[in-house]
DNA sequence: GCTTGTGAAATCTTTCACAGCA
DNA sequence: TGCTGTGAAAGATTTCACAAGC
């Protein structure tokens, strides 16, 4: 029903690359897949995910299901992910050295295409295959094949600067690991990954579950 | 109007760690905040964030706006931060040694009292003041005094053996970090948190922003 | 028979707008 | 006067339930 362009509810955006994820873990095992069954893997309901799916397109076939690879392929396209998105990282300390490494990033197809750091010590040092340059010189370095996303895992004190220098670089979006706010244009789309915050709603909602023993 | 106990949305929840976050950063340069400012840094409507602290309690005074450090007592006592929490990483690789000393977490209030390894050279080494033990031992080293979240951060393969692993030492709850999904049982909250699906989200949101250019 | 796709209903969330109070 | 706290309205999301179609 939803033709290529229509506009996707921000709920059901969030939801679609979970459903990428489960798509991609049980894809080679089964052909075809229900909504039920993605439903519970993906840990919503069933009516939920036929709706969602609804909004991409009638990919699916009544009283069969949905057919695993094509509907990998209809939802990579979508994600543009059919050809990989170009990363750049900014603090190469111990977080930003994870990320470089981290397989969920190449396994969602982001490539580490730059790495940034203030440390002289660790200039023209690498990181997985890719050199660290300076962060004065982002610009010149990004040039004009500018980076999808920019992975901010610099100290508190120097995130604003980094985002600043991404932006400056014509970076797509920014995703920031510090903890602590950051201020960019509205036309960059930003978005805090505060880890910590991440495990104070897990907390507050376990508290919510079980009865409160504290005083 | 909202007694201590009372139920909190969903969306609320999600929301009052961010207005922490702003809260701690403005704490000791502004004795009071007014809704609009916090709605300001935060990135939303000020109308929404009266609406979500007044589930906490009628905490700002008319006219003047939010006292800073009393809101932050009041929000910390709520999130059971005024006494640290603890939290265990299970997998000492790049990921889990980033995030031991990621300065978020203890930033927030987590103690990481704890660390699980397969890997015999790493048992009995150190990642910043907490001794690596063998993940088999888990049960007998976490012991009566369980911990309140675990940290999953061991490869794909190994996930879920980890997650199960928390779940027999009486974690309170787990978030994971592996690029894969794992089960655990019903009254163990569970956070996936992919970040490879956060750089999805960003990007897709951002195609919706700007005149698609791809083919 | 089985499962999708989808209007309609129910629920949840956000925003409005203003009474209430310092 | 200024800003919170909050009912009520508007809007978004989820769930229901069933027609449509393989």
């Amino acid at each position: 029903m939803a033709p290529d362009g229509a506009h996707i509810p921000e709920a059901t955006v969030n939801r679609l690359p979970v459903y990428l994820r489960v798509l991609n873990e049980i894809s080679g095992g089964t052909a075809t897949v229900s909504s039920e069954e993605l439903a519970r893997r993906a840990g919503v309901q069933a009516a939920q995910v036929r709706k969602d799916l609804s909004y991409l397109g009638s990919y699916g076939t009544r009283g069969v299901g949905y057919d695993v690879e094509f509907l990998l392929r209809q939802m990579n396209r979508r994600f543009g992910l059919d050809c990989p998105r170009r990363a750049a990282i900014v603090g190469v300390g111990n977080l930003g050295r994870a990320l470089a490494s981290y397989g969920g990033f190449a396994a969602r197809g982001f490539e580490i295409v730059a790495a940034f750091d203030i440390d002289p010590a660790k200039i023209g040092t690498t990181v997985g295959r890719t050199v660290i340059s300076p962060v004065s010189e982002m610009e010149e370095v990004l040039g004009a094949a500018s980076v999808d996303v920019g992975v901010v895992t610099v100290p508190v004190p120097a995130a604003q600067a980094a985002a600043e220098a991404l932006v400056r670089s014509g970076v797509g979006a920014i995703l920031n690991f510090a903890p602590v706010s950051v201020v960019v244009p509205p036309h960059v789309p930003l978005r805090h990954v505060d880890l910590g915050i991440e495990l104070q709603i897990l907390l507050f909602h376990e508290q919510h579950l079980r009865p409160a023993m504290g005083a």
